[in-house]
DNA sequence: AATGAATGAGCATTCATTCAT
DNA sequence: TATGAATGAATGCTCATTCAT
């Protein structure tokens, strides 16, 4: 009578969304079972029953997450694109994400900067980091994609650290750098032309 | 009798010293008055007093472990020296510091990260980047630097949030293709020779 | 396909080893439906099922448990063979039983004990205590008998309760003195000699 | 003007009392920082600011519940007087105590036996033996004093355990047999003469 | 200026139990 | 007959803060 009980199929996922709002809200700090249960309008036992732990909630969220920024990517034309300049691409679609507001910007950053301390999300961040370079494969070698991928982090990171604006000519730039010290990995024949030939060590070990 | 009080002029210093401690050990999320009271062996009351709030002492906590990388990269000798490689000597200090104990790189990682969501850390924040720009300041452009910095911070973060390791030949060829592309303040002049020497400093500090 | 469902026949004992295992590890406070079922690997609701209350649980488990000593006592050659002492033996069994792990002590004491507050598990205790009685009938009469477990218990239960260590010689020769008072239900004739003669049975049975 | 705040010397003693009407009442599983909270009518948080775990108030009550048989002993007139029988004395003091209210007498034990599972209880179980171990050095050897405490403390159980009544005359009959069995501490001449005349070890070591 | 005592809010988590199947 | 899902109550405990010295 009081509440829609029971049966309720989708109410995990709601409780997801439900976090991604608090800790966009309130950050990974404000997030608790109570919090996200108030913010889904389920019983409190409900979260604990579908996430055993914070920590739990906070993979899902991750998860979640993650997708906004990769999707963005891998449905962007111009990046998949040979046609067009990838770091200018890039430099363009950063700063329309990173332009957007700020708290689903914090809220990514937040939940991926938890691994520092959460060995539980490591994993799922791991995974965000292999699926944007997969995202940059075509184009470059795994290297260099995952330097673009660190300089794009820095970039931003330094941003919201430090209250500044996000400038994106300077990312273009700073990403061509990378990116032609990289071997294309298809033909990539545009303005440019072939800089740096690819004599030094083209595609070095990102980790072990 | 119990206890020396009254008039201990360094309990300030020793309350941030504990707080690096405790967030060194249990996180942001484990400081709180009541433990770094306990770490500093001082009264509650102690701490309350010294630091109206918690982010008062982070940030003079985030102040103090500034200073740790910063004054590594100050007192090196081979950063100051043209005759050195920038991106060699940058990739090993890099190195020596990430591969120390984790809990201290954790420690200013997570306190520099925390600006994200505390204003109040922004500002110390910047003055880090700040800091470490100006050290690389003789031997390259403004922007340069603060794209060296980004890249680091990314490829640093890229190890702690995956549980990776830390490559130091790659961070080498990455910061090298960063600092090829800047214009030299002072003549350095090493076997890369003047790569895409086009566009020295295109877009410049995106911030303050 | 993923669980083994529908009819398991064992599966109530198999519930009842696992509260033991439980009730070891972590004592009875430890014991709940959950942790039952967890330990026992089958489905919370099994629990709940095959034992209506915690109650119903814990006096099987008890049952189960009290066994194990009198077991050592049915099974011990010497304690039935009048040609070796009572008290001697009795010692040296209690030694070996307290001597092994103390978390098996520990259970069956804690089960045993928890009659205190449970009244459910009274009966099961006093079962207990007639079985043990039961076992000495043969050489002394019931109430020495009695009293022989009453010591033996507050023995076992001060070296439990205060960290002590368990001191056989020291039993032994209480258990004589207790004993030695008692009439010998078949002739049992060491070097004592028949003391304090009078009073054979003075108060008997002091339960049920 | 809600409740009469601050400055009440005297509330940890109320908490203490009103621990032990909650586990005489409820039991040690009843306890918790709520009922007693409630029971003693103080704020939730000012029993967890006296007592920072409930091991902590379990140890605080055991110690006060402790004086409460030792003091009885200690006040016994006949205990002191050579001139009465020990025996008798004990088994007489015995049966007050464990015919008055079940209650007080099921809380005492309760909170003893607790150190069976709570090591923090166990250094305050050893104390209430030794103090009432002293109570009878007087009269008797220490191990033999050893032996009483545990014989009483098994009969009392037994009573307790199995729903039994205590009988007077068979504790008086058993505590004999044991205390006959040990050497006078002092001249303690009665009734029943030197019996078993302290040739076999009459003092042995209860423990290391 | 400095601090011990005190407190109400909040925390993650566990629980017995209920219910629909 | 058995069981997964669900839930409200309760648990021990930590906390920032307030207040009276």
């Amino acid at each position: 009578m009081a509440r829609p009980r029971r049966h309720d199929p989708e109410r995990r996922e709601r409780i997801v969304d439900a976090a991604l709002r608090v800790v966009g809200r309130a950050g990974i700090g404000g997030l608790s079972h109570r919090t996200v249960a108030a913010e889904a309008d389920v019983p409190l036992g409900s979260t604990t029953y579908h996430f055993a732990s914070l920590d739990e909630l906070l993979v899902a969220a991750l998860r979640r997450a993650n997708d906004n920024f990769g999707r963005a990517l891998r449905e962007s034309p111009e990046l998949a694109d040979p046609g067009h300049d990838l770091a200018t691409a890039l430099a363009r679609l950063t700063g329309e994400w990173i332009g957007g507001e700020r708290t689903g910007v914090e809220l990514e950053y937040e939940l991926y900067l938890a691994a520092l301390r959460r060995p539980a999300l490591r994993p799922v961040a791991a995974e965000w980091a292999e699926d944007v370079a997969a995202c940059l494969a075509p184009r470059t070698d795994p290297a260099t994609a995952r330097a673009v991928i660190a300089l794009l982090d820095g970039i931003c990171l330094q941003v919201l650290l430090t209250d500044g604006s996000y400038d994106e000519e300077y990312a273009r730039e700073m990403l061509g750098r990378i990116l032609a010290g990289g071997s294309p990995a298809t033909a990539e024949r545009s303005a440019e032309g072939p800089v740096r030939a690819s004599s030094e060590t083209p595609g070095t070990r990102p980790d072990t």
